[in-house]
DNA sequence: AGTACCACCTGACGGC
DNA sequence: TGCCGTCAGGTGGTAC
């Protein structure tokens, strides 16, 4: 799931239930997903604090508070948001609720419990001191293309480093790419100047596409590829058989008549 | 720099 | 029905 556009959508989930709203307690129902902090802490910290804002880099949703902390969200594989207002709709696999005043709760949900919970001094420290690239949405082409330059592996590893550029994974690289029509596997190095510009382009309006869809794959283009991930399945744009190929161990789709 | 493999976790699915 | 391997949209560490 959590990919760029699933934390856009989670993160518009957030400003609309929650900013603005005041802290009662936070309570832990598991600390797997708490990092540097604890129960006590987090409560210690948020308690009477107000939800003041939020901002995202890449994959990653910072909470701002209004006392100046500030809490990062990561959602690991399974993970996402849900906001309640009775203690009976509290979600199955929810790990830290955030109670406030008014009764309500958010939940960080997160079955496999690879997402995680922090709290930061600040979002642009943090992002600075992790090395993060530069959001997806936000890089222009001169930029993408020179943390892209002189790299020699597979473009879709390069397009999935989080230090190069921050917010694609695995399932959002292969839709780039197969509207950039690039294979995944090719050498970063032997991609020329157009084919970068249209990587950088379909960058762009694949992520800002599958946000407007509300990053659920039913709704997305029928020109997509991404519900078409399996081994055999028609090609969106030619009809011929997409193909699966293992790439830096992910699962790549990708269809080799398109995809040059 | 790039890649392979493992670990962290839970649960769904297919084969036997 | 049950056991088992495999797989899943992420990331971090280690070793080559």
């Amino acid at each position: 799931m959590p990919e760029l556009p699933d934390v856009e959508v989670f993160k518009r989930y957030l400003d609309s239930t929650s900013v603005g709203q005041r802290i009662e307690t936070v309570k832990v129902r598991s600390d797997k997903v708490l990092e540097g902090t604890t129960e006590k802490k987090l409560g210690e910290t948020l308690k009477g604090k107000m939800f003041a804002g939020s901002t995202r880099h890449g994959k990653n949703l910072f909470v701002e508070l209004d006392s100046g902390k500030c809490l990062r969200l990561h959602f690991g594989m399974t993970g996402f948001l849900h906001y309640f207002n009775d203690a009976n709709e509290e979600h199955k696999h929810s790990r830290v609720v955030f109670v406030f005043e008014n009764g309500g709760g958010l939940s960080f949900v997160c079955q496999r419990q690879l997402g995680r919970v922090f709290l930061v001094s600040s979002a642009e420290r943090w992002i600075e001191e992790n090395n993060l690239g530069p959001d997806a949405l936000e890089v222009g082409l001169s930029g993408f293309k020179e943390r892209l330059a002189g790299r020699k592996g597979s473009v879709k590893s390069a397009l999935m480093n989080q230090e190069l550029i921050a917010g694609i994974g695995n399932i959002y690289a292969d839709e780039v790419l197969f509207q950039a029509r690039v294979r995944p596997d090719k050498n970063t190095a032997l991609l020329d100047d157009k084919a970068l510009q249209r990587i950088h382009r379909k960058t762009g309006e694949v992520l800002k596409a599958a946000i407007k869809a509300g990053a659920d794959p039913e709704k997305f283009p029928h020109s997509f590829i991404i519900p078409q991930r399996s081994e055999g399945a028609p090609c969106p744009a030619c009809g011929s058989k997409i193909k699966m190929k293992k790439i830096n161990q992910r699962s790549s789709y990708f269809c080799p008549s398109c995809q040059k």
